[in-house]
DNA sequence: CGCGTTCTTGACTGCTTTCAAAGATGGTGG
DNA sequence: CCACCATCTTTGAAAGCAGTCAAGAACGCG
């Protein structure tokens, strides 16, 4: 939180015209005007990637660290049978890390729409933990979270489950990032790649929508999701707690 | 890889006489005699846990980073039936930090055999990433590897995979924290915990167990486990690219 | 209007879980 | 030294969830 923000906004910023990534930013660490002018250097070198378009080839041996601006990107590996796992989902604000793996784990980033992406802002080191540093720690923090939220969701869940869970974390990022509507969110994805970060085949992630539309708890398709039920949601996966 | 290392075994440091775990430490970045010095006066600070005992209570709101110098532990989630996922395994050398995480996805630390630990290095930042913050960013990059890889274990492999990936994952941790001796390295742990981990029933990892011991690819029991067949077993999962 | 992609449905298979109980193992106290 | 208990491992049978295969419907696009 910045100190300039008390009563104001919690995402406001000294500078009203930033980019919303920006606005994102500023709420994971305390931000100078200085560093939100360096990020808006940063953000006007944005470059673009198609959809379907591996922005970072699976076993490149390294890789810039970028800050994703729009669109949605995805980390995945593949298995020997040309299978898919889907690691985690890329949403404007955040930030993406290369990370060296084993030839048979290689890890690659997909472009799922059209993205836009910058190089992220170079860390100069400082005691505590704002500005630049503070980002990068906060950011992968999250980045963990929700990891290990995707090993339990894989690990210990059901397919109705599973699906629940991964709409609420989906809802719950892109609301952070200033991109949902109240319980109503983007979700420009098929069934199928639903399926790949799900660790379910395309066929049963139908099926598991259907309930989930007969059980009146979401409202999915064209390219959006709506929390109908969310407090059920939340009970069901277990967050009531 | 340090400077000084040139013609000597990687895991050389300036003294002789050094801690384990500070040897380990010593190939993830280059460290100075002072460095050394300073990780000394830590490992002297040991702590213990009891098996079976929390070091971190799940819920936690926050906890120091700590280093692993001897024993096992595991992070790991409940579900609301009691269910437990274990998303990593902690062994000397590694570093272990804090994750804030929902109520519903806490996440604690659990002694799994008698452990000993001390409080992480804090980072003292430098431009380039040699000493603490080498191991800092090395570290991280580890436990994210893993991470991935366990979630394209869970999400994407059948139990039989599941299992080899896994204890090829661990021969390589242990090889790299030198606690393993060729091909076999300590294993203590329940079919049940295994199980926790591999997002399997205990029954069901009792049954991959003996199909693996059955087909000759490991020796599995009384604490250790022996990969019998180890290109065998990267084929199987895959690591043969 | 034809074509490719995505979504949907049904029938069948099979991997994994569940439930239950019987061995093995190791530590403890009488 | 052995009975006893707790923990862990092993086994069998049955049920269930998710995968596979195949085909048809719907949709968007050129």
């Amino acid at each position: 939180m910045t100190k300039r923000s008390i009563g104001m906004h919690a995402t406001a910023v000294s500078s009203p015209a930033s980019h919303p990534v920006i606005r994102r930013l500023a709420t994971l660490a305390h931000l100078s005007a200085e560093d939100v002018a360096r990020l808006e250097k940063l953000v006007a070198a944005r470059r673009t990637s198609t959809a379907r378009r591996d922005i970072v080839a699976a076993g490149a041996q390294s890789a810039q660290t970028l800050l994703m601006l729009d669109g949605w990107a995805l980390r995945s590996c593949l298995t020997v049978d040309g299978r898919r796992q889907i690691t985690q989902f890329l949403i404007p604000g955040d930030i993406v890390t290369f990370v060296a793996t084993d030839a048979s784990h290689a890890n690659g980033l997909t472009a799922l729409t059209a993205v836009g992406y910058c190089p992220a802002p170079d860390i100069h080191p400082r005691a505590d933990s704002e500005g630049f540093a503070g980002i990068a720690i906060a950011s992968n923090a999250l980045e963990l979270k929700y990891l290990y939220r995707q090993v339990a969701r894989l690990g210990r869940m059901d397919a109705f489950q599973r699906t629940v869970d991964w709409l609420l974390e989906m809802r719950e990022r892109l609301y952070l990032a200033g991109l949902a509507h109240g319980e109503r969110f983007p979700l420009p994805l098929t069934q199928e790649v639903m399926a790949d970060a799900l660790g379910l085949t395309s066929v049963h992630v139908n099926r598991t929508l259907q309930a989930l539309r007969r059980d009146g708890l979401v409202q999915i398709g064209e390219g959006w999701a709506t929390l109908r039920d969310r407090k059920q949601c939340e009970f069901i996966v277990g967050r009531h707690r």
